[in-house]
DNA sequence: GGGAACTAGTACGATGATCGAACCAGGTTA
DNA sequence: TAACCTGGTTCGATCATCGTACTAGTTCCC
């Protein structure tokens, strides 16, 4: 670690990744909590984010959000009691089960798709299609080669 | 939360960025640990991380790292004591204090500096020169808007 | 088929990270 | 100088995360 950043814009580009990551995932954060959705937290919100319209297996989500399995139960736990999201058998496989949304789970999902929507659309008007266009491409090809879960 | 990503190309930007931010903070953390600088953790490294080279303010710090002061400080508190930063006072005003790199510090920033050129060079390979040059333009400039630090 | 090897998930316990509240000392302002 | 603001610390509680170990179902291969 440690690149003290000798100019404002040479920040290595793990930083200026950062920077918007969070500023996105706070202002979803706080959007849902002004709707009444302020029973979990980030961690538990970072798991939800990533169930698919079909379930998604425990394990993906682990992998996907990088974290042990351990810990995606563990907040897949937390978020079962709270009625965001439930359970569910894999029909393919008997060992696995399907984390799906539930009620108050498919509740937010319109609210955060609306901040994201927002977000979005700020960011595009302030960099211009092209180049929106352009910083989408990049980071869909990054993912190519840094994505180990794809 | 929950953009249960409908197709490949169309993750939300949230996700798109953190996919290779991740990527770039295991990489600079593997290879730090495998040359001997495997005594400290990841929230650590994130401090230290942002240290510029004539040393920060704590409260700059937790700003820049989204975290609280008692974080940041706690944190501090142990690179101290493995050596990796010190306190200094503050010359312009007696409150404070500016965290600095010390001996071990100074020592694994050079190694962290090669990878971050290595990955960074990996991936302008893969995108070319042109597109590479585009999304730290849009990263960059994306940053006025989203950065509460700057 | 049947055992070996592997995979999905859970349980337990320990450690780390993070926060809120309360506080202190040095600065700033009127 | 009194009131207020700001940088930082301390304390205690809670949350997140991991390593180890385990159970149950699946796959592979002789």
């Amino acid at each position: 670690m440690a690149d003290p950043a000798p100019k404002p814009d040479e920040l290595n580009l793990g930083l200026l990744l950062f920077i918007p990551y969070r500023a996105m995932e706070n202002r979803i954060f706080a959007a849902l909590a002004r709707a009444g959705f302020d029973d979990f937290t980030l961690a538990q919100a970072r798991m939800m984010q990533r169930i698919g319209p079909d379930g998604t297996r425990l394990t993906d989500l682990a992998e996907s959000a990088q974290v042990t399995k351990q810990t995606a139960s563990h907040l897949v736990d937390q978020l079962e009691r709270t009625g965001y999201v439930r359970r569910t058998p894999d029909p393919t496989d008997a060992r696995a089960r399907l984390v799906r949304l539930a009620d108050r789970g498919t509740a937010a999902q319109p609210v955060a798709a609306a901040v994201v929507a927002e977000v979005e659309a700020e960011w595009r008007a302030h960099l211009g299609d092209r180049r929106w266009g352009q910083l989408r491409a990049a980071l869909t090809d990054l993912r190519e080669i840094t994505d180990p879960y794809r």
